[in-house]
DNA sequence: TAGATTGTTAATCGATTAACAATC
DNA sequence: TAGATTGTTAATCGATTAACAATC
């Protein structure tokens, strides 16, 4: 069997060139070329074109993408084209940020249960939704048919709520934690811990330092 | 002049070893070996070996690596062997919450200054911080010597406020709206968007599925 | 010495880019 | 037809892995 094999960096770009489409419909740009949207997104137009034809043939030769026909097509392509339930565990300062973010909504996630362990926690509303208490997690993941767990407990819990969220149905995490997960490789699961990026930042800040003097001296 | 590149996965990998480590240093383990820290983060022992050999050799040939000098090493390469001054733009939800976020200084990072433009949370007090006017952030950027943008604006509102920060001195942004920022080179800009990482997952799960579907036709 | 594990090289794998035929 | 831009191939580039000599 032939399984074509899709960079995850393409899925990534592919999530940022819909947003330039969207921002360019909105601007009334009714025709895109590959040069354009590389532009726009800061890849290269080769990059940009090989990562569409991946899906399928968008563009006509000579003219370009129809900026909302292509829209739409990665939209598609990216699972856009239908609502998503999710549950956030964890509703602390960060968990409360992100079952308050309206960008989620507008882009078909539906936060349908948030849980946390503190009593302090348990009750209170965020919105429209209640915080419940962490034992109802697994009821209400059937009974919502959630899909995507979204995990922003600390370290040391990280591991027993990924295993709990996967048990009770779900099939994707978003893992907010510094603990990297250990779970069944069929598990969808992405690290989006923000200070791993910082220290990103901190190592070039440094390192880009350290090249500058390498190269004077030379 | 030779340069030697450094993969950015490399980067993000030392990251994960050094959160990795200090869970260990703490369970009193004395000497990892590749194998063991491959076993904790799911890379390979050789990745292992090969992501330390960029910068030095801190292991025993038939015995391994002492855990805490490990450790320390890493974050000297990290940068993280002193302290950082972040400013936030954006006094949101998400904003408020990183404002906030305790994990921020207990690896060395210090928010010197958060800044919105909206008069009703102007004056907001974040813990210890003020949230101040936007008008401000070119002063207080200056003054308390800011390295690190953390951007929590609106997506419209991100490339004004990233050419602001860098004309004030800032080096390193780290970009939470969905808005590519267009800048000088040498800037050092890390995308955080995190509806991003949730499009990559609902790719996967339609994309699974679809996989799936062809290989059990065959 | 025998067993273990590193550091490093060469081979492999995968992703990006350049180039161009196809075609509007 | 001339100009433009796609879709695709082949070449290049870079990152990962396997293997093993070095060495504790």
């Amino acid at each position: 069997m032939k399984t074509l094999k899709i960079p995850e960096a393409t899925i990534m770009r592919l999530a940022v060139y819909s947003r330039y489409l969207e921002r360019a419909e909105k601007q009334g740009i009714t025709t895109v070329s590959s040069a354009a949207i590389a532009d726009g997104t800061g890849v290269s137009p080769a990059q940009v074109r090989k990562d569409l034809a991946y899906f399928g043939e968008f563009g006509t030769r000579g003219v370009g993408y129809h900026t909302g026909e292509l829209s739409s097509n990665i939209r598609r392509i990216l699972g856009l084209n239908r609502c998503w339930s999710a549950v956030i565990v964890g509703a602390g300062k960060l968990g409360s940020a992100l079952a308050l973010y309206e960008g989620f909504l507008s882009r078909g996630f539906r936060i349908v249960g948030v849980f946390d362990i503190d009593p302090k926690i348990v009750g209170k509303h965020l919105g429209e939704i209640e915080v419940l208490h962490v034992s109802q997690l697994e009821d209400v993941v059937a009974r919502k048919k959630a899909e995507i767990g979204i995990i922003t407990v600390p370290a040391s819990a990280a591991q027993e709520v990924g295993e709990r969220l996967v048990k009770a149905g779900v099939r994707a995490l978003l893992n907010f934690s510094p603990h990297v997960l250990n779970l069944a490789r069929d598990v969808i699961v992405r690290n989006v811990d923000f200070s791993l990026h910082l220290e990103v930042l901190t190592f070039n800040l440094v390192f880009g330092k350290i090249k500058k003097e390498v190269a004077e001296e030379k």
